[in-house]
DNA sequence: GTAATTTGACCCGT
DNA sequence: ACGGGTCAAATTAC
């Protein structure tokens, strides 16, 4: 059941061309009404203008990142070949064999209680990804989302060339709180991480951080000017050292912070997710605009604009799931580099 | 002194 | 057996 069935996903992916084809010539059509203004002597609403070609490249990114995990499935019968971690079938039960309860594995460090018998998967919260882009390499605190994150361990991951970090919310103890979040730096692209979220935040500073926001699925583009850039509460940085390398202080990773571009997300694996009723619904990846601001979570990033030399990639992770979602973007602003024209895929 | 990070070891799924 | 995810003691920073 969870294997999916090819031809529901080639439906997906044929979907989704056509609505990439839609964003493309929604974003010709901007380029051509945005010339016109110009020449019309109009330099007022150049903001806005972008904001709107930013809104429509981000629509393309996502959309093309979906197809392109579509298609992988599509093509080899199997899900997982994509660049990020996929979801695991959503086995349909809600709790975690370990993390779910149990946090004092050095007792029951013992084969996650064979008495529940029901639990198969590791974890089963919704899990969503994202990608993001730095504008250096030093440039690593950007990566703060606004929430608080404690780091609990980094592994080094088979094939690739930097480890991969394990964050989960400063408040999982405090208030039970199962947010937690992978990052892992790109290897081909230096500047671009992978960040994976599990689970929504159920703490307060989630809550906080997102007053209103109902939707799964949040898709964001935020940058802090390195001036203006406050940082409250350091959320953690990762080392970016190469796998091979002694570790970092961790200080120098996080001293800095500049531009950076994040999207999110998307995809989310467990159906639960979407009722509203359930925590989950306040799943976000990085969330809109504005919500860091004010410092309710950890860091506080402005809105930005002209960021020359960033550009973002979102990440769907579960094709399968998105078909259910309202998968909705409230971009406020934004301004990114558009991704290349996506390549055929087929 | 407290809190966060590092890191080796353990656990689990494939 | 292997690789990924998590734990917790030790270390470091504030």
């Amino acid at each position: 059941m969870e294997g999916g069935v090819p031809e529901e996903k080639c439906a997906l992916v044929a979907e989704l061309v056509q609505v990439l084809e839609m964003a493309r010539q929604l974003e010709t059509h901007m380029a051509v009404v945005v010339q016109q203004q110009q020449q019309g002597g109009g330099g007022a609403g150049g903001g806005a203008d972008q904001r709107y070609r930013a809104l429509v490249s981000t629509m393309r990114a996502s959309i093309d990142r979906a197809v392109h995990m579509a298609v992988s499935c599509c093509a080899e019968g199997r899900p997982g070949t994509g660049q990020l971690p996929e979801s695991p079938p959503s086995g349909g039960d809600g709790s975690s064999p370990r993390s779910g309860g149990s946090d004092h594995a050095g007792e029951l460090r013992g084969r996650g209680n064979a008495a529940a018998g029901q639990c198969k998967k590791r974890k089963t919260l919704p899990k969503w990804s994202t990608q993001v882009r730095v504008s250096a390499v030093q440039d690593v605190s950007p990566l703060d989302d606004g929430l608080s994150w404690r780091k609990y361990g980094q592994k080094d991951i088979l094939g690739a060339k930097y480890p991969r970090s394990y964050f989960r919310c400063t408040h999982r103890h405090t208030q039970s709180c199962q947010a937690s979040k992978q990052v892992q730096r790109t290897d081909g692209d230096p500047l671009l991480f992978d960040v994976v979220y599990h689970g929504a935040h159920t703490c307060a500073q989630g809550a906080a951080a997102h007053p209103s926001n109902q939707q799964p699925a949040v898709q964001e583009q935020t940058t802090s000017p390195s001036p203006g850039f406050e940082a409250g509460t350091a959320v953690l940085p990762f080392s970016l050292r190469p796998a091979s390398n002694k570790p970092t202080t961790g200080a120098d990773a996080a001293a800095t912070s500049s531009r950076f571009v994040t999207t999110g997300c998307v995809s989310v694996t467990a159906s639960p997710f979407l009722s509203p009723a359930t925590p989950e619904s306040q799943l976000v990846s990085s969330s809109s605009s504005g919500y860091a601001v004010g410092g309710g979570g950890g860091v506080a990033m402005a809105g930005v604009r002209n960021v020359p030399d960033v550009e973002l990639a979102s990440t769907t992770n579960s094709p399968m799931a998105m078909g259910e979602m309202d998968f909705m973007f409230p971009l406020d602003a934004a301004d990114f580099l558009e991704l290349g024209n996506p390549a055929s895929y087929f």
